[in-house]
DNA sequence: TTATCCCTTGCTACATTGTAGTAGACAGTG
DNA sequence: CACTGTCTACTACAATGTAGCAAGGGATAA
């Protein structure tokens, strides 16, 4: 169950999903496009991607296929505090973490969770 | 002279650049090796790509040739934080600036540089 | 000083990711 | 029932990630 590394067009896509779940390709893609350019067939694309890749998981709804994440947001945010401690800041990831406390990203619960997960990680 | 975005991989060469300059393949890619899986010819043609695109500068010293950043260190991470800011933790850019002074990645004349930048590109 | 060896370089290759178009399926509406 | 708009599957092509191979040039051992 180790979760792959992630790429910017997941981050992108799992940010607007973890915000509203199950959701359709237009919902996102909706979201989405107030900060990429991304065609419509574009996020289309990576969806399905993330889908075969195990990140997202998809029901058929009414008309139009819902997805939702296979990834918990502190999952995949702890991969990128991993990313950035070790590859950018050199520093420790609570350092990071703590930020997170300034942030809207997270809620308290969710940093618990992340804290966890990075502590775990950390050798 | 906008700056291009950097990828993944461009960063882990360019840490390394930053740290040591000019440099060759070769002691690049024992620095590279520490943290990744690449093999030499990998780091290689990382490096070629990268003087296409303008990042790198290489000139033929002895043997070897040896390459420089035409990106600097706060240019560079001025990417990173602006993404990261925005993209993820969805804070402001001066919580992570203050982040550097605990870290041993940036010198205190880099932190203004990368705060300089930020600054201009804060709308 | 030449045959050999090792390193660097240039070129090539192939998988994954980034980006997007097109055609067919399907559903709502007049 | 025909039309129109939307969704999906399939396809395509450029950039990035990863790496091998062959040729050239310097170091070295005989």
């Amino acid at each position: 169950m180790t979760l792959p590394d992630l790429n910017k067009s997941e981050y992108e896509i799992l940010k607007v999903i973890w915000k509203d779940e199950p959701s359709t390709v237009r919902s996102v893609h909706d979201q989405v496009k107030l900060s990429t350019s991304w065609a419509y067939t574009t996020t289309k694309t990576h969806m399905d991607r993330m889908v075969k890749r195990g990140l997202l998981e998809r029901t058929s709804a009414n008309n139009a296929y819902v997805y939702q994440s296979k990834v918990s947001k502190p999952e995949g945010i702890a991969k990128m505090v991993q990313y950035f401690a070790d590859k950018v800041l050199e520093v420790n990831y609570s350092s990071i973490v703590s930020m997170f406390s300034h942030s809207e990203a997270l809620s308290d619960e969710e940093i618990q969770k992340l804290n966890a997960i990075l502590e775990e990680k950390n050798d």
